[in-house]
DNA sequence: TTTATTTAGGATAAATTTGTCCGAAATAAG
DNA sequence: CTTATTTCGGACAAATTTATCCTAAATAAA
């Protein structure tokens, strides 16, 4: 379904979110762990986010990784997929036509669009907000 | 979403069921022409089908692939992609944790399961039969 | 029986994704 | 200013997926 890079990448920002509503910010080496995560992979995925302007990042001693908390309800679990795995996922065909196109559909286009709309609509949904609020409280879980 | 191999193998398996329902065997690289595969690529996938018991293959002078009659009703759609990409798609969890499991449940568990059913229940839903007639009619395509 | 045709299957290669390593750049603190 | 810490970014490596090549085996027909 997702990339590697983009699990290890959604369960990152989560634990950054969980942090930075506490006013934290966190380091690399934590977020891997927490995300048992390969840590140099991990790192190229942050900046990617960075870039995104999903997370921000900051060097140097007391640095690492934090959003900004007024951000935390307005990002969507669909902003990062986007960000790191595109949105081929989105708007791509079942069978791989070059292009999904309902006037000239692969034999699964009828059935095939309504999961893929309701998967975009679920993303797009759900807030790091609520994702975070649920690892915070405990109800969630990273790794098992 | 899918591998290619399952993409190539679900269009495959489509145009052979539209040959066999008008009794004719088909070609490797009937197929692959017809579906826009790599051939030898191609075969590999025909080759695993065709051990799952989903399709049957003859070889020689006239051979090629096919699918008994009677039995294009009652594959699904669900039967291929499982048989191809195995059943990490219909179980796995959305973020990769070992094991998707309501008790220690991910961030996303509530939200992706639904998602994840619903493509289960679509697969298990589609047979053969109708996607290879909605070919059969030109009412859908295997390539632009 | 010989020949032509077609799938089976193993070895190999290319491409992509996943993952590692290391020096550079930034920056906080002594 | 120096040092320690942390992210950045490029090069490289491993693993997986995708794709190719070639010979063997089966088999239909002349
Ligand atoms: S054309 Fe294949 S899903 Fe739309
Ligand atoms: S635990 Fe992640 S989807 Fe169920």
């Amino acid at each position: 379904m997702f990339s590697k890079a983009c699990e290890y990448g959604i369960k990152a920002t989560i634990y950054i979110a969980v942090k930075s509503m506490h006013q934290e910010r966190v380091s690399l080496k934590e977020i891997a762990e927490e995300v048992n995560s390969p840590v140099a992979f991990t790192a190229k995925i942050l900046q990617s986010l960075a870039k995104s302007g999903i997370i921000d990042s900051h060097k140097g001693p007391t640095g690492g990784f934090q959003i900004e908390e007024s951000n935390i309800d307005a990002i969507k679990l669909y902003d990062i997929v986007n960000a790191i795995d595109g949105e081929k996922i989105f708007v791509g065909c079942g069978l791989g036509l070059e292009q999904c196109d309902a006037s000239q559909p692969c034999p699964v286009h009828d059935k095939f669009v309504g999961i893929r709309d309701n998967l975009k609509i679920m993303l797009q949904n759900t807030s790091l907000y609520e994702l975070a609020t649920g690892l915070d409280i405990g109800l969630t879980h990273l790794k098992r």
